[in-house]
DNA sequence: AGCTTCATTACCGATAACGATAAGCCCCCT
DNA sequence: AGGGGGCTTATCGTTATCGGTAATGAAGCT
């Protein structure tokens, strides 16, 4: 349910890459040289298809010039959730 | 200032990480059975010694039960900035 | 048909993440 | 003292990222 399996994340934020390149009208060769990443190392990002490291998003957002939560950021954490502040209650049941 | 080098980032992002996790009073053991990473793991990431996945995030905001932009919220509301829509101009120089 | 542009996929070698385990360090408490 | 909780650091083995290069698709176009 709220969890999107791995894969459908990566997919999900791959795509928002990708959209937001085409939004810039960069090619894929284009963006690997302002970014340093190789261009088979994104298409493989973009298509969800690799588990790219913090810092490998941050050049991508720095590149295409958003934030690294514009990225990242779909809709997850829900209405009601605070979003912040979930104090305390955790339901670990027996698990600790 | 804008380019937080790498370290800078992680740091960051693992300093906000470990204030959530103090906030819901979850010491590195019970997070660590929360997301199935390794305690030394998730410790090297919220030192900043480590550059994460992005599933490896994205369970630590589940079990965190915060949204993945949560972690990476860089502070700047972003005044001046756009955050979003950068629209067209990029100075590419002679890059391309 | 060719040719070009763009993206995907497949290798390779180097580097790094990750889990597991164990050792080390602080600080607090009986 | 001695323990114990919590975090760090170290090592090892497995697996994955990543850049580079090259090859393969999939379009469009003259």
């Amino acid at each position: 349910m709220s969890t999107e399996n791995e894969q459908t994340l990566l997919a999900d934020i791959g795509g928002r890459i990708r959209a937001i390149r085409a939004e810039q009208s960069l090619n894929l060769d284009q963006l690997a040289r302002l970014t340093g990443i190789s261009a088979p190392a994104l298409s493989l990002i973009e298509t969800g298809k690799r588990d790219a490291r913090l810092t490998t998003l941050a050049k991508i957002a720095a590149a295409l010039r958003v934030s690294l939560s514009a990225l990242l950021d779909d809709t997850s954490p829900g209405p009601d959730a605070k979003t912040k502040d979930a104090s305390q209650g955790y339901d670990l049941g027996d698990y600790l």
